[in-house]
RNA sequence: GGGUCCUUAGCUCAGCCGGUAGAGCAGCUCCCUUUUAAGGAGUUGGUCGUGCGUUCGAAUCGCACAGGACCCA
């Protein structure tokens, strides 16, 4: 038997019917007055002396979780959004409805009214004087110990883990308190928050290849961003200075546990500040967060404790490389022929076209990135993998941008912004020439953004957190997915 | 893209050197007026992910496919 028409279904069916038969078989009309974790905080240190002298009277509604039969008497736990409460039902004091009760389901959705009383165990309950089927559930719940543990369901049928597993509604709950920590951060610093393009013309501002669709209007092809980051830099130069933006992005890649093709990110604009700047400010953020959130300073992620109190440590791309590959030759690190020996060496693929800076992110990645456990600065990017950050005074090999890493993955990218519009042109330039090369990657000439440039744009810092990795980091989620409320998967058959 | 493992009742899981499919919970019938995974008696429920093969016989062995989990690239 399927599914769709199993027996369980049916019975229940048959149980809406009957009701269809009596009247309404979804009123509307009934409300609450409180909600079941109001009424046990509100009355937390009262006895039965007291709720006797004083009776309290509830009106509550929410979802059958428990319910317990004993001849004239019976017991149900309702759930609603902040917790559960006891109802307790006597046959003497609600007649009919009390046989109604009894070939009710866990799942339905009733609605309460009685007085307060503790029974002989001590448990505030709700003596129940008027009861009513809300909303007849027709699906049976699973199995009320165990729950749901199997994650093809829980990630497809979300409604129903929401329903039975009170740890995934607290980590979609942390997940907005974490959002709106963020912003109430930055609107201190006066920071204003907006809304630019999800769908633009040329997807640009991160490597990354784009979902592509069509505005039938204008009969043009047009993408989903892979970032916002272009038109926040625009906003700068029209003068707002402090800008962020949290929103969805989309990029045309695989899944994994920690992707997910439209996913979450904070990207900030702020002027007349540097690379360091965001270090600091970034450090600042995830204490703020975790103390918040995480119960302190000392998270526990996956079973390892993360001490975010001491400072995050700071090293460059360079030094990370010779710390782990202690063969490479200090003094080579730019000599395209001996990394690409290197890179062969160590199995990782490259490009004709890739230069040296490129080969020593592709080293970083393969040998370095995954053991940055502790929180990490990385420094000292390439310009040739950062077309879009200020090139480092002193070197102009390497830009002035850092990465981010905790957990041996990556959470941030900040950068002082390249705001030299002859020096951006070229940096595109190049990034077109990687693209007829082959590399799809590779970024587009944005020729309006140039122009944006050559009005000038201020001094400028600009980061990107990864939203849905910082979530998972503050909830010990160990999958992106434990974090969205709808991962994408691939469709059911 | 490669590797390992998983898919059996609504849920959580047994069964896997081939011999007609099992438990707990949920459901149904009955008893029970203070339960806490309530208890007691009885009972229903399965194209064993899909397809093809091996075999007298397949949940069990083989191959393919679908979906999922984890690891690697």
């Amino acid at each position: 038997m399927s599914e769709e028409e199993n027996k369980l279904i049916t019975e229940r069916r048959a149980k809406l019917h009957a009701v269809r038969r009596e009247g309404v078989a979804f009123p509307n009309d009934f409300r609450r007055n409180a909600l079941a974790a109001e009424v046990l905080a509100n009355h937390a240190e009262h006895d039965n002396a007291w709720l006797e002298a004083n009776p309290v009277r509830v009106q509550v509604g929410g979802r059958m979780m428990f319910k317990r039969v004993m001849g004239k008497a019976s017991f149900a736990k309702i759930a609603d959004r902040s917790g559960q409460v006891q109802l307790f039902l006597q046959e003497a004091t609600l007649g009919e409805s009390y046989e109604a009760f009894k070939g009710w389901d866990v799942g339905d959705i009733l609605g309460a009214e009685g007085v307060l009383f503790r029974t002989r165990t001590g448990e505030l309950s709700v003596r129940v004087e008027t009861l009513r089927l809300l909303t007849k559930s027709l699906r049976p719940l699973p199995d009320k110990w165990h729950g749901l543990t199997d994650t093809d369901t829980r990630y497809r049928q979300r409604y129903v883990d929401l329903i039975v597993n009170d740890e995934s509604r607290a980590v979609f709950r942390k997940r907005t308190r974490i959002v709106r920590l963020v912003r109430d951060f930055l609107d201190t610093m006066d920071f204003t928050e907006v809304e630019t393009p999800m769908m633009q013309p040329l997807a640009g501002g991160a490597a990354a290849r784009p979902f592509v669709t069509h505005h039938n209007a204008l009969d043009m092809q047009m993408f989903l961003r892979i970032a916002p980051e272009l038109y926040l830099k625009r906003l700068i130069v029209g003068g707002l200075e402090r800008v962020y933006e949290i929103n969805r992005n989309f990029r045309n890649e695989g899944l994994s546990t920690q992707h997910n093709p439209e996913f979450t990110m904070l990207e900030l604009y702020w002027a007349f500040r540097d690379f360091r700047d965001l270090m600091d400010l970034l450090e600042r953020l995830l204490r703020s967060l975790a103390e918040a959130v995480a119960g302190g300073l000392q998270v526990s992620y996956q079973g390892r404790v993360y001490d975010l109190a001491v400072p995050f440590r700071r090293v460059s791309v360079a030094d990370l490389v010779l710390e782990h590959n202690p063969g490479i030759d200090a003094a080579r690190l730019r000599d395209v022929p001996y990394l690409r020996a290197w890179c062969e060496k160590l199995g990782i693929p490259f490009k004709p076209g890739d230069g040296a800076g490129k080969l020593q992110i592709e080293i970083f990645e393969k040998t370095a990135e995954h053991t940055l456990q502790d929180p990490t600065f990385v420094t000292g990017y390439p310009a040739e993998v950062s077309p879009l950050s200020r090139a480092n005074d002193a070197d102009p090999f390497l830009t002035d941008r850092f990465e981010f890493f905790i957990a041996g993955r990556e959470l941030a990218n900040g950068f002082s912004e390249l705001n030299d519009p002859e020096d951006q042109a070229e940096r595109f330039h190049q990034q077109v020439a990687r693209k007829e090369a082959g590399d799809d990657e590779a970024m587009h000439y944005d020729a309006d953004y140039i122009r944006a440039l050559e009005y000038g744009m201020p001094p400028t810092a600009g980061l990107g957190i990864g939203i849905d990795r910082l979530v998972m980091f503050l909830t010990d989620a160990p999958s992106i997915r434990d974090v969205l409320l709808f991962p994408h998967l691939r469709p059911e058959s």
